[in-house]
RNA sequence: GCCGCUUUAGCUCAGGUGGUAGAGCACAUCAUUCGUAAUGAUGGGGUCAGAGGUUCGAGUCCUCUAAGCGGCACCA
């Protein structure tokens, strides 16, 4: 006698199925139009393969192409070991390791044969086209239950070396699955898969480019070839995700930088910037905007010197931890010898003193602190400091102004009693959010908490992350609304810490913030306070950024705004465009107006159309553009044409002239001038 | 640092199999004074990333170096 399964819906139906039976035959059982839909089955919250049987009773639901976020997941991994398929197909005697789904797609990490060189990008049309045809060949993808002695066995046997590593190490006795394709081909997986290639779009998918990658993420292994692509439920989503890269890249602020005539990035000083006067205005304006949010929440503003003896960095402990990524030049004037027919360079004496250019700030900072003696009535001491730093990183990090080897911070390190802590923390909590507000971005807070190497007691790590986690919740920020989150083993050596990730226009997201709570350098550089008790007390250290660095932060203001950058940051706010000659010098009247109340303002007198003036500064991505014609000049009015609004507006000039002002006043002080 | 690719005028790029560089934009000059996204003509401009090699001859082939790009690793 056999007992029917009781399969319950999504919609709150119960369904009597037969033992042995699957999702599959639910679906059909409804209806022969979600048979052909459903693409894999959600059992009891599981995702799983729709011909897999039901264990026992059972909620089901089915899952379609609506359930897009699921069936997206499914159709990248089936994706992904199609690829693995395909090239082991046209290239026998590739090793395949490992292929995930991604954000927008799948990669196959896969090792060449020996017998030839490595893939590249030459190899992806064939590979593409061997993965249609396998989706035409429409193999059932079938799941099977191995023992991991066999599955060890089957890829010893084939030669697949990765794979055998990583067999050996799955937990004995785990019931470990493997998917066919057809029944020539299998990997091993965790599944879920469709039931047949055929689901899956042949034109849905593209191999996107190669790279490199190590085996299992560890430098000392060796480097596989990643073959990415990107995969989509049908041709419509990827046409569109193609085209979201397209505009991605218009935005790069590598690309508009150039065409704005930001910076320039050059090969001798490679991961360093040289700013131009429009560039360096929005650091200015930045700067200017820094100083006014600092002097108001109590900080003071220091400079420290950029090279420091190397014995200094020994005692702070940089030396030995962080040398290889400090620049250290000889105290002493260079010797070029110009004797010899080789290129002139300079000597370094044997007994020469080493000076190293500082790779962060925190080090001065507390030289400063302990000059002469600290009362615990002084503290919290909030030391800031916009300061320039260098770092040699390694070079295949550096990318355009987001990561370089000279950036300057908008540093400070704050030092306190261990009761402040949590109150500082919250009021830069608080002093971040209002930053971050006034340049229209949202953001996730997320704790680093302690990492494997790490500096100090299990004590000190408990109390850190504790006074973190308080002070976010006293400011009301560790909640969903924040993407609050904590991140095990991703803090720094030395301390837990807060971080702070922008989400941009176009969703990405970038940390720039952060606040770390740091008992390790006041011990090491033996920083003290006096207490109410007369003894001698450790300070604690917090060190916080909330632009992170000027060079990266004006990257991300570049991007998310797609080089339109709200008026006040704009290095050049309005341009006076004048129609013919005649009016040149009512449009210097204007200019002048406009520059004494403030504005960045020029005046384009060239003899050019109107439509090219129009144009030209549309694409320089002004702000505002004053025409004016004779109409203008004889009514003593401005027609301004504003940046991505369709219609002209035509207003007095005095009346413009305040608009305008109002429009390029920084937010911080926007509601004083209201 | 590792893998792959790239490097030609200020910018974006063209230059089958080696025979001594080309376009558009930009720039300069001249003409044009033209009301909302490119007026026309003329002209100047390049040690083809750098070094070495093969060759009668190298932008083109080979080696090395550097930087850039896409990933990986790194980001204390």
């Amino acid at each position: 006698m056999t007992q029917l399964l009781k399969i319950s819906l999504p919609d709150g139906s119960v369904r009597e199925m037969e033992p042995g039976s699957s999702p599959a035959d639910v679906a059909a059982a409804i209806g022969p139009g979600l048979a052909k839909a459903a693409l894999a089955a959600r059992v009891d919250g599981e995702v799983r393969d729709l011909n897999r049987p039901f264990d026992g009773d059972a909620e089901l639901a089915l899952i379609t192409a609506r359930d897009e976020a699921d069936a997206l997941e499914l159709v990248r991994h089936d994706y992904a070991h199609l690829l693995a398929e395909a090239v082991q197909a046209l290239f026998p005697g590739t090793q395949i390791t490992f292929g995930p789904a991604t954000d927008d797609g799948f990669y196959y990490d896969v090792m060449a044969p020996a017998s030839r060189a490595p893939f590249s990008s030459e190899d992806l049309p064939a590979i593409e086209a061997k993965m249609r045809e396998l989706i035409k060949a429409d193999k059932p993808l079938r799941r099977e239950v191995w023992s991991r002695a066999d599955l060890i066995a089957k890829w010893e046997a084939d030669g697949e070396a990765f794979k055998a590593e990583w067999a050996k190490e799955l937990p004995e006795g785990e019931e470990l699955t493997v998917y066919w394709s057809g029944d020539d081909w299998l990997d091993m997986c965790r599944g879920p898969h469709l039931a047949s290639t055929g689901k899956l779009d042949p034109d849905a998918f593209k191999l996107t480019r190669i790279a490199g990658a190590y085996w299992r993420g560890d430098q000392s292994n060796p480097q596989l070839t990643r073959i990415y692509g990107t995969g989509w439920l049908n041709k419509k989503q990827l046409k569109q995700h193609l085209h979201n890269l397209e505009e991605a890249a218009k935005r790069d602020h590598r690309k508009l930088g150039r065409e704005m005539d930001l910076f320039h990035l050059q090969e001798e000083a490679h991961g360093s910037v040289f700013w131009h006067p429009k560039g360096y205005m929005i650091w200015r304006e930045l700067e200017a905007y820094m100083r006014r949010k600092m002097d108001a929440t109590g900080y003071r503003e220091i400079k420290t010197p950029q090279l420091m003896d190397v014995r200094q960095w020994e005692q702070s402990g940089h030396w030995g931890k962080y040398a290889e990524n400090m620049f250290a030049v000889p105290d002493m004037v260079p010797q070029v010898d110009e004797d010899g027919d080789g290129p002139a360079k300079p000597t370094v004496e044997k007994d020469a003193d080493w000076m190293a250019i500082k790779p962060m700030n925190c080090p001065a900072h507390v030289i400063v602190f302990k000059q002469g003696i600290t009362s615990y009535r002084d503290l919290p001491i909030r030391l800031g400091e916009m300061g320039c730093c260098h770092r040699n990183e390694p070079h295949g990090a550096l990318h355009g102004l987001m990561r370089v080897r000279q950036f300057t911070q908008d540093d400070a390190h704050i030092f306190c009693t261990e009761e402040q802590v949590v109150e500082e923390v919250r009021a830069f909590c608080e002093l971040a959010n209002s930053v971050y507000k006034d340049f229209g971005f949202t953001y996730h807070v997320k704790l680093a908490l302690r990492p494997e190497k790490r500096f100090g007691s299990e004590a000190d790590w408990d109390k850190a992350e504790q006074e973190l986690r308080d002070a976010v919740a006293e400011a009301g920020m560790a909640n969903e609304e924040f993407g609050w989150e904590e991140l095990p083993g991703e803090g720094a050596f030395y301390a837990p810490k807060l971080e702070w990730h922008l989400t941009d226009a176009i969703g990405r997201t970038w940390q720039v913030g952060t606040i770390q709570g740091d008992r390790v350098l006041p011990d090491r550089l033996d920083a003290t306070y006096v207490g109410e008790d007369g003894g001698r007390h450790r300070p604690v250290m917090l060190h916080r950024a909330i632009f992170g660095s000027y060079e990266r932060f004006i990257g991300i203001l570049i991007e998310h705004f797609a080089g339109r950058l709200p008026v006040w940051l704009a290095p050049v706010q309005a341009v006076v465009a004048p129609i013919v000659s005649d009016i040149d010098g009512y449009a210097s009247e204007v200019e002048a107006k406009l520059k004494a109340a403030g504005i960045r303002v020029e005046s384009d007198l060239r003899n050019e159309k109107i439509n090219y003036k129009v144009r030209e500064h549309s694409l320089a991505k002004v702000p505002h553009l004053f025409v004016v014609g004779k109409r203008e000049a004889e009514e003593g009015t401005v027609a301004i044409r504003t940046l991505g609004e369709k219609e002209q507006r035509v207003m007095p000039l005095d009346e413009a002239v305040a608009m305008l002002k109002q429009a390029a006043t920084p937010p911080d002080l926007a509601d004083q001038t209201a």
